[in-house]
DNA sequence: CCTCATCATGTAAACGTTTACATGAATTTC
DNA sequence: GAAATTCATGTAAACGTTTACATGATGAGG
């Protein structure tokens, strides 16, 4: 382990002040002869400035959290890429929290950021109460929300038009007159759980289906195992002659499901799944997936908190992303 | 925006010193009737240690590093997870590279760790030359190393056993007498694909089949399409009884390709993945895989780099994972 | 040639902690 | 009951930067 280096070693090498070495480094000077000196120094001593009390003087540390739900949920996983993406050419390096799921993880978490290691937080959660929403004011960095349920005027935020998204799918199912669907929804608690719901509800009821509700069924988590589960619970399962999932992991599970009883998909059932991920285009048949853009709007969302960052004044921007069918054989 | 609340403040709103708040935030002092007049302090104004002021004080920012290649890859985010996992209960907070391929990628990520903004870091490069390795040792902060190809003394240091794990689902093939095995690899610079094609060479000559190099094909990457264009350009496929692929994205890809050419898996040619990620019990057939247990090595390195950062005088830990042949359907 | 502006550099304070050392009160010990 | 010990607290320095201000050199303008 070499010895640490500092700004007093380069100056002394140099035969400068440290202020000096310091503009050189920050490049606030223009090149004297003393430059060519300085810079020599600090390649020769290796000298790398040290974060912390940078951090400490300036009060901002050039990191940024990203705090997501799951990282075992692939659309997160495809966020977390478009937020990575979107930060490379920054000078801020990327802090990823642990996994949040419940509104004391998330609340614990935005309470650290009090201590400020973060210069700024993109926030997704499953979650979002009036107590979440207390502690997001009392932070003293940007947010950037994605995917909060309700809107906040306060906070940039980019949100997806779920419902319609939803919609969409059911559409999708009745233009082949497939009118008999089920919704494979996924934990009730979780905000997209909610608005999907809400969007299925509608949905059917514009085409006219009585107690839509009646067609949901829940998986305990958003993931295959959970879809089997739930879908094993299903007395009737040929009436449906459609399935749509909150998700295409649980959209996974219930092909594997179908297949296992030897119901084909989609001849006998048809089945959709939502986020569009990596997996969709893997499955066999390859599965029929409404985007929410998982990736583009991380991408997005590094973006609005680099902007803000910047001028931590712009008005606050609003975008509700536009979901797409992507259609291949499922449905 | 609230205004930001020091040790001063706490400490003269219980009429006390900075020192002896400093010492109650950090448990050093028995409860004096002073402790609970400086925690109703703290409690009130909302007091949050500042981190960078920490981290210059004690040289220690509490933060760790994982240095990956590609969040792309389901082993990768395996290995994230079980990482999150490892540091979950921990003080550290977790800083995530952007993804590192070339080995000026590496060199500039670990260049900027001189930087102490990470008490330690965990490396798993796809590369791994000399100018890396220099690097790493002028590094003041402890290293673990997740599959670094060559071993390396000097570091704690967590290995798969490529070789063997190649070498069990050849074994596999022919047990199933299957002799005529193609391996797709994935691009040749990377440590992983060398060590993977070693495995398939050695493995291949012990069942006493010659020139086995000429039953090696190379995808452009560890992806799905890839794999897609790389069979693609085979002549005569069917010549071929089985498929080893050097990755479940390849395997992935493989199915698709050779379903959409009525090739049936495993009848007609079966197929071998490796990494077992979550990916291999959702296709159709579902993958056999060879398990390197990706998140659990992450796990591993976590819990060694925990325990360098508590001891760093500890002898070096090596690991050399045992793989796993989890069939399934598909061979 | 004097004045004034410009500019690179140096001086020193500040950022918010932790901690070695000093102090004095409380408690123990003989 | 005096001496010794323990322990909570306070004082002040230090961590490595950045930056407002002062200083002195240099060049321009009249």
């Amino acid at each position: 382990m070499a010895e640490k280096v500092t700004l007093f070693a380069v100056a002394e090498r140099a035969g400068v002040s440290i202020a000096t070495v310091s503009r050189v480094v920050n490049g606030l000077t223009t090149n004297g002869p003393t430059e060519e000196k300085i810079r020599r120094a600090i390649d020769e001593l290796g000298y790398e400035p040290n974060s912390a009390a940078r951090a400490l003087r300036v009060n901002a540390s050039d990191q940024i959290c990203l705090a997501l739900p799951d990282l075992n949920n692939p659309v997160y996983q495809a966020m977390t890429r478009g937020v990575q993406r979107g930060f490379k050419l920054s000078k801020y390096r990327l802090m990823l929290s642990p996994s949040l799921s419940t509104t004391e993880e998330v609340i614990l978490q935005l309470k650290s950021l009090g201590r400020n290691y973060a210069d700024g937080v993109i926030l997704s959660s499953l979650v979002f109460d009036e107590e979440i929403e207390k502690i997001l004011s009392t932070l003293r960095i940007p947010v950037v929300l994605v995917g909060g349920a309700i809107d906040r005027p306060k906070y940039d935020n980019i949100r997806v038009d779920s419902e319609r998204g939803v919609g969409m799918a059911v559409d999708y199912f009745f233009s082949a007159g497939r009118k008999k669907i089920l919704f494979l929804n996924g934990p009730w608690i979780t905000n997209p759980a909610k608005r999907r719901k809400e969007g299925f509800l509608e949905s059917m009821r514009s085409h006219q289906i009585k107690n839509p509700e009646n067609y949901i069924a829940n998986a305990k988590a958003f993931n295959p195992k959970a879809a089997v589960e739930a879908l094993s619970g299903i007395k009737k399962l040929n009436q449906f002659s459609a399935i749509l999932c909150a998700n295409d992991l649980l959209a996974a599970g219930a092909i594997k499901f179908l297949s296992g009883r030897k119901i084909k998909v989609p001849d006998d059932i048809a089945v959709i799944g939502i986020d569009n991920t990596d997996l969709a285009g893997l499955l066999t048949p390859t599965l029929t997936s409404v985007d929410f853009k998982a990736e583009y709007r991380g991408e997005l969302a590094a973006k609005y908190l680099l902007e803000r960052l910047e001028n931590p004044n712009l008005p606050i921007k609003k975008t509700i992303i536009e979901p797409e069918l992507i259609i291949r054989e499922s449905a």
